[in-house]
RNA sequence: UGGGGUGUCGCCAAGUUGGUAAGGCACAAGGUUUUGAUCCUUGCAUGCGCAGGUUCGAGUCCUGCCACCCCAGCCA
């Protein structure tokens, strides 16, 4: 993996995991897995656990299984499992096996009819809602199902019938026959089978009884021999059912689960169930939107999939919730960007100048390095001519001498060519400028004025040999810090603004650019080619994200 | 008023068996600079949810509080 030198950070897990294998537990082995339901796209959140269970894993010399837990038809498909792999391959990890839920569902069946032979297990009649009844609350116990008592012979015919399609979903469940006094909820006879008459996307029409997850996890863990089976805070409740499981099964290997908290980002939402909500209401364009925290929309935006290893290796592992913000995330991608990116120059307000003393037709070609730091990267030609565009923000008709950019009657310099002089503003009727008419210094090419200071340098494009593009930013899909609303409410808080197209220009040598190639438009920010809006007549960027930019504090103060 | 967790700088987060609070991001002030970028330097918790206690010494041990998060799917 490229240039991640640095393992990861020291945290409780890894702390568990080197007394494990010092105290030669399991054979002194590490086998992690991922396992994410295909429901869905993978987010920032999902890269948090890859990157722990995964990169540990390596760590130690162990290996990690992709997983897919797919125990609910409904819900799942293919489409979501291809999604899934390549998000984590472009992620830069490589899983040992790729397994399904699905591949144990005959062991998983047989594991059920032993549970009933060892009166672990029954088949309920109640319908759902009488099961929810008889459960209790969080302070008054359950009481015991009238069909918890049934005999073996009567739980086992019952249970192959089920199997064999003779219910109606809803009609019977399998349960564990646990306490249904007990504190934890989790532990009052928890269903472990339902009918679903429904094709699965792995196994056809083979079943129509799906285990639940509970018992599907612990015991799929179990026969791939995890060792650490790492999942986040919400499952600790469910630790003692998953012990409970493989004990009562003898199971020969039983994995152990630890648990740490989900990683939440300020401004933006990481369930996978509310991103699906923003994508069926078209609050966003598809799962990749460039708005959205998914890896998908995270690469579209020009994430780069060290940038994101990076960022989970900043945030750290605990039990501890958190509110990380956006600006950690926006440092890790500068930081690869401000080595890896060549140098460009874009305008997204152009204004129009036109240098008097320049002749017409006139190309002149000037060279300029791709990076200020990294001669490897090598250099570029820009052309300059008569009509260029510079962006309407670095030039006023009056300033202070703070404003380092073009004011009228001044002089600036243009990024690896001339200092210009503004002589004239062209404006039409409504005091809107139209035009700059400027001179240049051809004397001042890599060489500074003599007796003159330069107020400041800003970029630009040759409006003859420039490149229209359009060019897209974007903000926060949200407008409040932690939007974790109801469905209903989260529209309230979706910033209407967290999207501005603006059609610019861009210099020429932009014409190569392909996909998945990220530049820095100097002095504005990271930019990269959008892989579903570009074409080769019409350049779309994306801004990944913005300069540091010290001057908007000063300005607004 | 059930059970399970968590509380160290604005946001993350290190803190082995108690020995006198890492680091990152953000922020601030300087320096370099044909990107107001990068880079470099410096600063940034007499205090670790609160209150007591034990101890020569406590973020680390004890007691009691408080706050926040998760759990009542035939979802995962």
């Amino acid at each position: 993996m490229d240039d991640d030198r640095e393992n990861y950070p020291v945290n409780f897990i890894r702390h568990i995991m080197e007394r494990d294998v010092a105290s030669s537990k399991n054979g002194g082995s590490i086998v992690t897995r991922f396992p994410p339901e295909p429901n869905g796209f993978l987010h920032i959140g999902h890269a948090k656990a890859i990157c722990l269970s995964f990169g540990l894993a390596k760590e130690f010399g162990g290996k990690t299984n992709l997983r897919f837990d797919d125990t609910n038809p409904l819900k799942e498909s293919v489409e979501f499992v291809n999604a899934i792999k390549a998000d984590i391959s472009w992620l830069g990890f490589e899983w040992d096996e790729e397994r399904y839920a699905s591949d144990y569902f005959d062991e998983l069946y047989d594991l059920a009819e032993s549970l009933i032979k060892n009166k672990k297990a029954y088949v309920d009649s109640l319908d759902a809602k009488d099961i929810r009844k008889y459960r209790g609350t969080l302070t008054e116990v359950g009481r015991d199902s009238p069909f918890r008592d049934r005999s073996i012979e009567e739980n086992l015919l019952l249970f192959r019938r089920m199997k064999a399609g003779e219910f109606a979903d809803g009609e019977q469940v399998l349960r564990l026959k646990i306490d249904m006094a007990s504190p934890n909820m989790n532990m009052r006879d928890p269903t472990i089978y339902r009918i679903r008459h429904a094709s699965h996307h792995q196994t056809g029409d083979k079943w129509c009884i799906y285990p639940l997850y509970d018992y599907t996890h612990c015991l799929s863990d179990s026969l791939e021999g995890i060792t650490h089976s790492l999942c986040d805070l919400s499952f600790e409740d469910h630790r003692p059912l998953y012990d409970w499981v493989l004990d009562e099964l003898c199971m020969v290997s039983h994995p152990q689960q630890i648990e740490f908290s989900r990683l939440n980002l300020q401004y933006t939402l990481m369930s996978k169930r509310k991103i699906k909500q923003l994508v069926d209401l078209s609050i966003v364009d598809g799962w990749d939107d460039p708005r959205l925290p998914t890896i998908a929309g995270l690469r579209r935006r020009g994430y780069t999939p060290r940038s994101i290893r990076d960022f989970c290796r900043r945030i750290g592992v605990t039990k501890s919730d958190n509110n990380v913000e956006l600006a950690v995330l926006e440092s890790c991608i500068r930081n690869d960007l401000d080595r890896n990116a060549p140098r460009v120059m874009g305008i997204m307000n152009p204004l129009k100048i036109v240098i008097k003393n320049l002749p017409k037709d006139c190309v002149e070609v000037l060279d300029a390095p791709n990076h200020p730091k990294d001669e490897m990267m090598g250099h570029r030609k820009l052309h300059f001519t008569r009509e260029i565009f510079i962006d309407r923000d670095d030039f006023r008709e009056e300033a202070n001498r703070k404003y380092k950019r073009l004011v009228a009657g001044a002089e600036v310099r243009l990024r690896y060519g001339y200092v210009i002089r503004a002589e004239e503003v062209i404006k039409d009727n409504n005091d809107h400028i139209l035009e700059l008419r400027c001179t240049y210094d051809p004397d001042t090419l890599g060489k500074n004025p003599e007796g003159r200071k330069v107020r400041g340098v800003i970029h630009w494009v040759s409006a003859t040999e420039g490149l229209k593009a359009q060019i897209r930013l974007f903000e926060p899909l949200f407008n409040i810090d932690n939007p974790d609303l109801s469905e209903v409410d989260n529209l309230g808080v979706v910033n209407p603004d967290s999207i501005k197209v603006y059609e610019g220009v861009v210099e020429e040598s932009l014409s190569a650019a392909v996909i998945g190639q990220s530049f820095q438009f100097e002095r504005e920010g990271y930019f990269c080619i959008d892989s579903k809006l570009s074409a080769p007549e019409k350049l779309v960027f994306n801004r990944v994200v913005s300069l540091r930019d010290s001057w908007a504090k000063i300005e607004k103060n």
